[in-house]
RNA sequence: GGAGCGUUGGUCAAGGGGUUAAGACACCUCCCUUUCACGGAGGAAUCACGGGUUCGAUUCCCGUACGCUCUACCA
């Protein structure tokens, strides 16, 4: 039994794909292009009333920023389709059917009021949830409770109901996860699932079975989450297609935030996004930031999530997606659940920055200054001043502020900064020094030494000068040094510059 | 309440019966830099607790504590 390898990730369209969602992405796309083999999506939309709108193609414009499109799915194609659970809905009911007839599922009819009595009635200190299990099953509507005849004329009059699995009493359910080993559930303690709901769509637990079972995916990988309802996927697989055709199973540690498990909200309260792509809900127009606009390159990203519960038992950490793929192993996922950490994310990203080339780099730092308003007609230009301000920028939005200037003047000067020391020498070495600007060489130590040579001149000590000038022509303390500047911008524009910074002086 | 999963510095983590218990982020100090960074050199800081097993447990076993997830006609 030498199955291919596939792998299926299965996200609902209920909204943006946070960073435990990229992270289950990754791991089954790693793990698939590892193995040669297939990586697909398909899309869980069995509850249509939280469908939303764009949510979909959101998922695979996420997916494609990542970098981790799959090889099918109902935007790329396939032979396994339909890849929307929704088209999918009339062979749901058959296997549903077949369970009942073999004795392992039975149709309920328990309105929302019973259940919610039922619930209510058991409700105690030591049962604050109480189930629809073998305990009570025998107590509510169902075909179990009723007579053939009885469930026979329910049905034909098409009145509401559910099918429920019927879980077995005192049976030990085992299965071998690949990050985990093996994992034992007692099946009295698992409640009675509903497989089937009202409206005729599966749920995800009846859902994920056959769909895995028709892609013939061959190693099921998801979310810490999921594993208490791995019994009821086993005995599924069992009822319906046989434990040898049962895929692998892993399920993945849960991603942390600051505090517990991370989530939607977090992003807000801690300054930083936990989705991939800025994601506004169409519904309630709630707008989550993303990596990639924060200024994230998907390397980094990509990177960052990697280790994020992986490793390769070395030191290295820097890890490009060919050398994920290949040193990728499921057995070295951890299984605790790691804390996200923002700072360490950045410095990924400034690692993978400074493996950029300023060719790499000059397209999208030439965009993002365009979005900021700033035209770049000089190509040749923006590659020196890239280099000149690579080393210092973190985020690929760090780019504007540290290379706006050479392009537009500053609009504001921080001279809050110098004017506690300003006085009248100073003043005057700025206005001579516009016409020491005349120089032969006009290169950076030129530029320096002529600075220089006027301030011991006029007997200041350049240093005191330095900060004024930076801020004259940057705005801000920050920036590259002074004289690299000076040259960059030109004769002309420094002169205006420092002109226009005097007069705000007097 | 129950079930499952987990627990190496503040965070990510390597290791796996005998080690000075790697490394990275963050933090602190110094150097470089008369801006802010980068970079360089150092520093502080860890095996949750209690029992076993053993000559020896951070490592194996059992408990306890704590944390997390699930406990929906959501996925």
């Amino acid at each position: 039994m030498n199955k291919k390898v596939r792998v299926r990730f299965a996200p609902s369209p209920t909204g943006g794909l946070h960073l435990g969602g990229v992270r289950t992405v990754l791991y089954n796309y790693l793990f698939a292009k590892k193995n040669n083999g297939d990586f697909l999506v398909r899309i869980e939309d069995t509850d249509q009333s939280r469908y939303v709108q764009g949510a979909e193609e959101y998922i695979f414009d996420t997916l494609k920023w990542c970098g981790l499109s799959p090889d099918e799915s109902v935007q790329h194609g396939g032979n396994y389709g339909p890849y929307r659970q929704s088209e999918r809905k009339d062979t749901y009911r058959q296997y549903a059917e077949q369970l009942i007839k073999d004795g392992y599922a039975y149709y309920a009819f328990d309105t929302p009021a019973a259940l919610e009595k039922m619930r209510h009635d058991l409700k105690s200190e030591q049962n604050p949830s109480p189930q629809y299990d073998h305990t009570v099953r025998l107590q509510m509507h169902n075909s179990l409770t009723l007579s053939a005849e009885e469930t026979t004329k329910l049905l034909a009059d098409g009145v509401r109901h559910v099918i429920r699995i019927k879980m077995p009493v005192g049976e030990t359910v085992s299965f071998t996860d690949m990050i985990r080993g093996e994992v034992k559930f007692d099946t009295s303690i698992v409640d009675d699932k509903v497989l089937l709901k009202a409206d005729g769509m599966p749920t995800y637990h009846l859902a994920v079975v056959v769909d895995d079972y028709a892609m013939q995916i061959s190693h099921a990988f998801r979310g810490e989450e999921w594993l208490p309802s791995a019994p009821v996927h086993i005995l599924l697989w069992q009822y319906l297609f046989g434990l040898s055709n049962m895929p692998q199973w892993a399920h993945f540690p849960l991603i942390l935030g600051p505090s517990g498990k991370l989530s939607k909200r977090d992003g807000a309260k801690y300054g930083f996004p936990v989705f991939a792509m800025n994601w506004t809900d169409p519904t309630t127009n709630e707008r989550v930031e993303g990596f990639k606009e924060k200024g994230f390159l998907p390397e980094a990203f990509i990177n960052y999530l990697a280790l994020l519960g992986w490793n390769d038992g070395t030191e290295q950490e820097l890890f490009s997606k060919a050398e994920l793929i290949d040193k990728f192993s499921m057995e070295r996922v951890h299984s605790a659940g790691a804390k996200f950490d923002f700072e360490k994310a950045k410095w990924f990203n400034h690692e993978w920055l400074k493996r950029c080339t300023v060719a790499d780099l000059l397209p999208k730092v030439k965009q993002l200054l365009a979005e900021n308003n700033i035209l770049v007609l000089d190509d040749t230009l923006l590659a020196k001043v890239i280099a000149l301000v690579k080393d210092r920028c973190v985020l690929l939005t760090d780019f504007v502020q540290q290379s706006s200037f050479f392009f537009n003047a500053p609009e504001s000067l921080a001279l809050d900064a110098i004017k506690p020391k300003w006085n009248e020498e100073k003043h005057k070495f700025f206005v001579d020094y516009i016409e020491k600007l005349n120089l032969e060489n006009w290169d950076a130590t030129s530029l320096e030494d002529a600075f220089k040579a006027l301030a011991t001149e006029k007997n200041i000590k350049p240093g005191e000068l330095q900060l004024p000038l930076r801020i004259m022509l940057v705005g801000g303390k920050f920036g590259p040094p002074v004289f690299d500047i000076v040259a960059m911008i030109g004769k002309e524009d420094a002169a205006q510059r420092i002109k226009k910074a005097l007069l705000q002086f007097s």
